[in-house]
DNA sequence: TGTGTAACTAGAATGATGTTCTAGTTACTT
DNA sequence: AAGTAACTAGAACATCATTCTAGTTACACA
């Protein structure tokens, strides 16, 4: 069985709530050196720098996210509000975790540091497409470019998140519902 | 006449050059030195910071932009569709100042250095919570909270213009308009 | 039980960066 | 001609991510 060391653990925790408070860019490894009471070698020793510890836990992040995933096999309508929704809701709920996944999605390309997360975020990308182009081919959704159907689905989503407040679970429903809505009219045939 | 060579001009010149090449972290001073041919002492004499050199490239780009401002006594529909399409437009006519405007936008929340981009944007916001909000006492908008209402019109160009290659005049016009269309099906009453 | 090897840890050294400091030099006013 | 404010230069400084060197532990195997 795969252990996760304890070292490797406590240097994810604390570099997760470093991150939180402080984003990606403002926390130091002396700060998750002294958080975690490893030392500089021990971090380097599991992971090969700053941009390596933001990738794992932006893979430990999305996959709360994951969970909201829709299923295949429903019509596109159904899948393309349950992503939606599924975003907002979870973002809501975790506004933290949701605003930290967005400042990396935006940092990854521009950051060296986070090389990583790029091959990461474009395979995602790719299956996203993917689902798409069957919803096109089946003539359930608008002929359009990815990127851009990509955009007018999830734009929106992504856009008020990044400066959401937590909200209690009815009204983030109501919210989320708003841009299911929005989200389908935009791309629906 | 003296024609003395304009420091800061230079300065921010350089500076354009790098922010569009490498970004806003990956640039250095010493690279806006080297380019500029000013000297460290110079730079910090104009600028506080290289966040008050990015702060400033940020309203010249936004100038460009706001060209295609709408036209306050059109109908909702009609700025609502203006404003959406101006920005497509003018993101997809000059694709690198877009993402340097998007970039500052995203790190200025996250960023101490960044800290005067930061009144500048919520001053902008404000204007923009203003004439929504008169287009829905008017009746012709839903009535969403502005931050929804917002990231329903705005969210899908910005999202898209963050990973958009330049186009020619044409295809800019047909994208663009279907961001347009898309933002006010998403608000309109 | 001893021994060798790999995993792990510690913390100092390194190199690069943004910023500040000190000491000038230039341009303009009177 | 003198004074002063604007400007310039580049060394000094503090902080950061990362690398390096020298250990210490855990554990397989004799």
């Amino acid at each position: 069985m795969n252990e996760i060391p304890d070292r490797r653990r406590a240097i994810l925790d604390a570099a997760l709530i470093c991150f939180l408070e402080h984003g990606y860019r403002a926390t130091s490894i002396a700060q998750i050196r002294e958080k975690s009471g490893a030392s500089t070698g021990s971090i380097y020793h599991f992971f090969s720098g700053k941009g390596a510890i933001a990738e794992a836990l932006f893979r430990q992040a999305i996959a709360g996210w994951a969970a909201f995933a829709p299923d295949p096999s429903a019509s596109a309508e159904a899948q393309i509000k349950a992503s939606v929704a599924g975003l907002v809701i979870w973002g809501l709920a975790h506004p933290d975790q949701s605003r930290l996944l967005d400042e990396l999605r935006n940092l990854a390309p521009l950051d060296d540091e986070l090389e990583g997360l790029r091959a990461f975020l474009s395979s995602g990308q790719d299956g996203a497409a993917a689902a798409y182009a069957g919803m096109q081919s089946s003539g359930d959704v608008q002929n359009l470019p990815f990127p851009i159907a990509h955009a007018l689905m999830l734009g929106p989503a992504y856009s008020y998140l990044r400066r959401a407040t937590p909200a209690p679970p009815d009204a983030a429903q109501r919210i989320a519902a708003i841009f299911a809505e929005a989200a389908w009219q935009s791309v629906k045939a």
